[in-house]
DNA sequence: GATTAATTTAAACGGGTGTTTAAATTAAAT
DNA sequence: ATTTAATTTAAACACCCGTTTAAATTAATC
């Protein structure tokens, strides 16, 4: 039973790693097993086929991070005095760096897988989280919502999108946008440096006023 | 001579139609050919590679929207008084609606191409498009810099890859974002109206007050 | 109209993919 | 210790990929 959990493990490890470098598709089953040091079959062994294994390593990170985020906004959520829409998103830096204690660079790499799956599965993944972290999201969703009462519902839901956009694809360029920054500007980020910088953007953006001409 | 440029041209609008809804890995030469009704060797004659069929659909867009994004901004930037940010980014809504004129759909298309290159070409598109469209890229970037004076430089870099994430990300779901915001709110947008919307959140981030604490 | 060049075509090439199979091995249970 | 179950392994399967080839066809030139 120690080499099962060991075997799929290891499997886990490889994947995610490749996953979020290269994107799913462009990461092959063979690629994965030789560095997990396993069989090839092992995978469909354990996962059953490529897109459980996908399946699995995203949820690997949700069922971490979800209700970790979950309890901070609550925390926020439940205190007297309304939080900033600045204060809910600081509030998930700590779940997202929790995620670093996880595994060596967890917070991006979740972050990458994130937007990677949202991309390449056109809607799987957005309908994977909403029917099994609904209730996570509802409560985030709710927060940010009460700070910004002035925001239509609907014109909300386009602007947390456009949020998801801003982190998710600045996460996945952040190797290659870091490399730059450090060449023109002499800056070095690291993952956390760049949360802390997208965080002013996107509260700044959600709750600009809703222009009425 | 009609035969050569049409067939190229049959497989252009049939590649990028395809590029923009899968990615660029997901699509076979096959599946291209096929749509366009031409010979798979075809792509290979006019062509070269896969890899130059990708410039190739690029090119012909970025050829079209670039000039004209830079004499929108110069239009713009030597007027009297200085742009707001919100007047800069509006001013390559009709750059990007032309796009619609070339081709049925080509807004988001260019747009959707923009994020896939981005994210699936690990920097090469970056370095393409910077190297081959560096003047105009700058013209815009100096324009927005003047319109935001207080925000350094490398804040700035930063800024506008995260705009260019909010935008780009998207875009590249905008087909079922459109959907979710029909059934839950009745909304129905058309691309200029997700651009009208995006824009003021995109202003709003990059003209943030930058923390110092 | 004959000759040359450009293009299209069908077929094959070599290689990589996810998945399955059945035998070999290891672990667990009786 | 023997039987049963779980896991690992090497090999093969069937399929799709981008690219190349060489012959057939079409267009352009002399």
């Amino acid at each position: 039973m120690a080499s099962r959990t060991d075997t799929k493990t290891r499997i886990l490890d490889a994947a995610e790693k490749l996953f979020a470098e290269r994107g799913f598709s462009e990461t092959s089953l063979r690629l994965i097993t030789s560095k997990a040091e396993v069989n090839l079959a092992s995978v469909n062994y354990h996962f059953g086929s490529k897109k459980e294994l996908i399946r699995a390593v995203l949820a690997r990170y949700l069922d971490v991070f979800m209700p970790s985020a979950a309890i901070e906004i609550n925390r926020l959520h439940h205190a007297p005095e309304h939080a900033s829409l600045n204060e809910i998103f600081s509030a998930l830096i700590k779940p997202l760096l929790e995620l670093n204690k996880v595994r060596n660079g967890g917070t991006i790499i979740f972050l990458q897988l994130l937007g990677r799956g949202y991309i390449e599965s056109q809607g799987h993944l957005r309908w994977f989280i909403t029917t099994h972290y609904g209730e996570h999201l509802a409560t985030f969703v709710k927060a940010v919502a009460a700070s910004a009462p002035h925001i239509p519902p609907a014109e909300m839901f386009w602007r947390l999108h456009f949020t998801l956009g801003t982190i998710v694809f600045t996460m996945a360029s952040a190797d290659a946008l870091n490399e730059i920054a450090a060449a023109d500007y002499g800056e070095h980020n690291n993952t956390e440096a760049i949360i802390r910088k997208v965080i002013p953007y996107m509260a700044a953006g959600v709750a600009v006023p809703v222009l009425t001409n």
